[in-house]
DNA sequence: CGGCATCCCTTTTGATACTG
DNA sequence: CAGTATCAAAAGGGATGCCG
């Protein structure tokens, strides 16, 4: 580490890839670039509309996500991901691959507990 | 990206990380290994002792910290990260790294709006 | 010193109904 | 289709007091 802890930046990052739905709403997108709001609503079955839309409006805010209306009835949106937002896919597998090994590590460990608990 | 956002496991690694104080707590045990509960408490003066309490538990729960408790008056307890702790670490200095960058852009992007509304 | 217990407030998320 | 609005529940966090 070549930094202060005082001087620590990761809650900005944090801030906007913390929410219920939206690691998975930026895997979807990073996947697929382009997505429709009711593709992405069909893609997450639990998520429900209210919170679909708040999560996409809060990564548009910070330039991760575009979005794009087509003047149309019935409506279109197309939600994308821009350049930017690219830039937060290293992090984002970093943390799924931690992911996978903390489950395996936690297993490990709970087994060993319950060994030596005999 | 290599996996499907269906099986995501960002979750498993965000929770272990976010909590308010959380990334700062991490960030003063990986640079200096073991601290005590109160210096730990002075080099966060905002937190309380019921968060720090809590948040180190956490962590303890998942592996990440140690606790050590010598049992003397007045009591005396050393928290240290683990070994498998200190794989977190270079997740916490992309997100830092990201985080410096992101302010730069947002107020370059701010900027952009400001001088375009006139 | 290093906690725990209690009460309270705020933020986040969910359920449901309605709309251009 | 892609939202908004309203109400309610749950989770997160803070203030304070007491304790071995």
């Amino acid at each position: 580490m070549n930094f202060e802890p005082e001087l620590c930046q990761v809650d900005d990052a944090l801030d906007i890839i913390v929410g219920k739905w939206k690691p998975i709403i930026l895997l979807y997108l990073l996947k697929n670039g382009t997505m429709r709001f009711s593709e992405l609503k069909r893609s997450i079955p639990d998520i429900t509309q209210k919170m679909l839309t708040k999560h996409l409006r809060e990564l548009e805010e910070e330039y991760i996500i575009d979005r794009v209306v087509y003047p149309q009835v019935p409506p279109k949106v197309e939600y994308s991901i821009t350049d930017y937002g690219r830039t937060l896919e290293p992090i984002l597998v970093s943390m799924h691959e931690w992911g996978l090994k903390h489950q395996q590590y936690k297993q490990q460990k709970q087994m060993e507990k319950a060994s030596t608990a005999e």
